[in-house]
DNA sequence: AACCTCCGATGAAACGATTTAGACACGGAC
DNA sequence: GTCCGTGTCTAAATCGTTTCATCGGAGGTT
């Protein structure tokens, strides 16, 4: 039951109500929440008693401000609707949890304006830490969090400067797998399927396509890149209608996805255009999400170990956190390439 | 730059320290923060410059201890992993920051214990307000916190008495639309594949589905019901898996899903184990998520306006919170079946 | 009987912001 | 010369919790 001031609304109670019920004083009440074997067992029970009966809510905001510190960590996520990224969250999530620390996931959305504006909220509110896979890593609100006392790990890019603990995985490896792949099945003529230059991922995967492509001695006309303005499932398909409109000569026969976003959506645009895959376009994708293998021809893929990075760079920034003697480490993890139907299977 | 008290780690500047720098008080500082016209331009551009200088960020926990509220909202999210729910959790976004309130995400990932661990903790921050779309709507720490002050609007489901606001969708006769769909291509047998009985959202589906399977007079032992333990991908591929482990003259012609997680792994085990969609199986799923229409052969679902959900859910809470008249509302939205070539294709 | 020790409980002082009542200076009007 | 209003700024109280120095009493030791 909540305490009414007057006539007037409820107002939660406090220690000091539940001080004043148990017939105790403030500090005992504050010594049964935190150190609760300091206190008989005959006044704690009354004090429980007390704080049942008034239907006590312990004030987060008091307790921070007192003790300077907060129980919260914050993941700030690119793209809250693509699959990686909540898995990559959920293993933050499992880290958090076991450390006793409850987790706040922010979606920037790809947009730095909603970015900044939370990194600014989070700021405020004095969790304990940030995660956060950036819209751009080199944005200077990042060293303000980290000159200002909030450490930051970055997730899934890296940095060139050392200031920050990042844990990401190795992009231009990644890139070459698949196009490697690619290759080493037959293909003399590939297309690379990018977001935007400005997403860092996008450009890495790029840039390995094009090592694989060019140690391969493959001429570099061949390698066809088509740029999309978002890595999604729309622009995957747009892409595939793109690819339709080539000449035939010039036409790929296999098709290297900056995510599975884009693949999914170009697998969906090549069937139903009624073109095979992969005889007519061998398809890889990246990250390797659940509906990549879902799909009802199953996607090649590049894995990434997704829970793995989100619960090490939980594990970074709880020891950042932790630990004075804490030193920033620049974790890189190694994709995987998982073939399946899509550039394996020969259709009828 | 940070304020380095002594030889130790440096500490946020306060108000107190911007007060001493600009050579004003307390006060003033408090004034250019909140009510930056009652003080003269002068004044304020010499505290605006010694908050620069100084690095100065408000400290949120102490603002909310004073004023006694917070600029903060949260929906506690069923599977952050189920891109339905991601995109309902855009709605709300939207909304909130029109309203100039952040929004945290926190995942109970269909767990009880996780979900009030949230719960309490959110309480415990004194968020203006919670959404959620619950694990068990009848759940008793809910109306807990209604009692203790904190509104609460149910998400994505309904419950009986009317102490909350509510924004759902009409899972009933969902499940009838699907149903009378492959009633009227002419199914005899139908599959209804469906999550453990304790999802109400699963319950209520199945129910719209018996109910037009009996208007249409057929009989009650041709609409097969499968259960799964969680309505996920995997669960969709062993129901196929039990599915073909049917006698032929008991084996359905169509599957009906809960979820569009569970049709597409169902699609995925159909096809892969050579069997045609939907010349062998037709199947329906269930809200409509962007995959669903970029599968391979593309899901006829029930769509669901997630958007709208969303942005309503937060309208009606944003409401509950300011208007002090506020009425309770349990808003109910009209789903409505998406035709594509999963029950409409004739395959060669 | 005097002394020491511990255990439990107390009360006051923070933490950093907001808010309110009032001080002060400066003009202008009578 | 007095009075008033206006525009700025100040000082002090306050929010709910934690922490720390302190205090009283029970029990044991000499």
């Amino acid at each position: 039951m909540a305490i009414t001031t007057g006539a007037g609304s409820p107002r939660s109670a406090s220690v000091k109500d539940v001080a004043a019920t148990a017939g105790v004083s403030l500090g005992t009440v504050s010594n049964v929440l935190n150190r609760p074997d300091r206190v008989s067992r005959t006044t704690r029970e009354r004090v429980e008693r007390a704080m049942a009966d008034l239907g006590f809510v312990r004030n987060e905001s008091a307790r921070s401000l007192r003790t300077g510190s907060t129980q919260s960590l914050a993941y700030v996520m690119l793209d809250a609707g693509n699959p990686f990224f909540t898995d990559v969250a959920r293993g933050i999530e499992l880290a958090a949890e076991a450390a006793g620390l409850s987790l706040f996931l922010c979606n920037s959305d790809g947009r730095s304006a909603r970015e900044g504006a939370h990194l600014a909220h989070l700021q405020q509110q004095r969790v304990q830490g940030i995660l956060i896979t950036p819209v751009d890593p080199d944005d200077p609100q990042l060293d303000q969090l980290i000159e200002r006392g909030t450490p930051v790990v970055i997730v899934d890019r890296t940095r060139a400067g050392s200031s920050f603990c990042s844990v990401a995985v190795d992009d231009v490896l990644g890139g070459r797998l698949a196009v490697e792949h690619l290759i080493d099945a037959g293909h003399k003529r590939v297309a690379y399927v990018g977001g935007p230059e400005s997403i860092g991922q996008v450009r890495d995967r790029g840039e390995g396509a094009r090592q694989a492509w060019a140690e391969a001695g493959l001429p570099p006309e061949d390698l066809v890149v088509l740029s999309c303005e978002a890595p999604t499932v729309a622009c995957g398909r747009a892409a595939g209608e793109r690819l339709v409109g080539l000449p035939a000569r010039r036409r790929p026969t296999a098709a290297f996805c900056a995510n599975d976003l884009l693949a999914l959506g170009l697998l969906q645009q090549t069937i139903s255009s009624g073109r095979t895959v992969p005889g007519d376009l061998a398809i890889v994708g990246y990250d390797d999400i659940e509906f990549a293998a879902a799909a009802a021809v199953p996607l090649t893929s590049v894995r990434q170990p997704r829970h793995d990075l989100g619960r090490r760079a939980a594990e970074l920034l709880l020891d950042e956190v932790g630990d004075p003697a804490h030193e920033h480490e620049q974790v890189v993890f190694t994709p995987e390439l998982v073939a399946r139907a899509s550039t394996l299977g020969r259709p009828s």
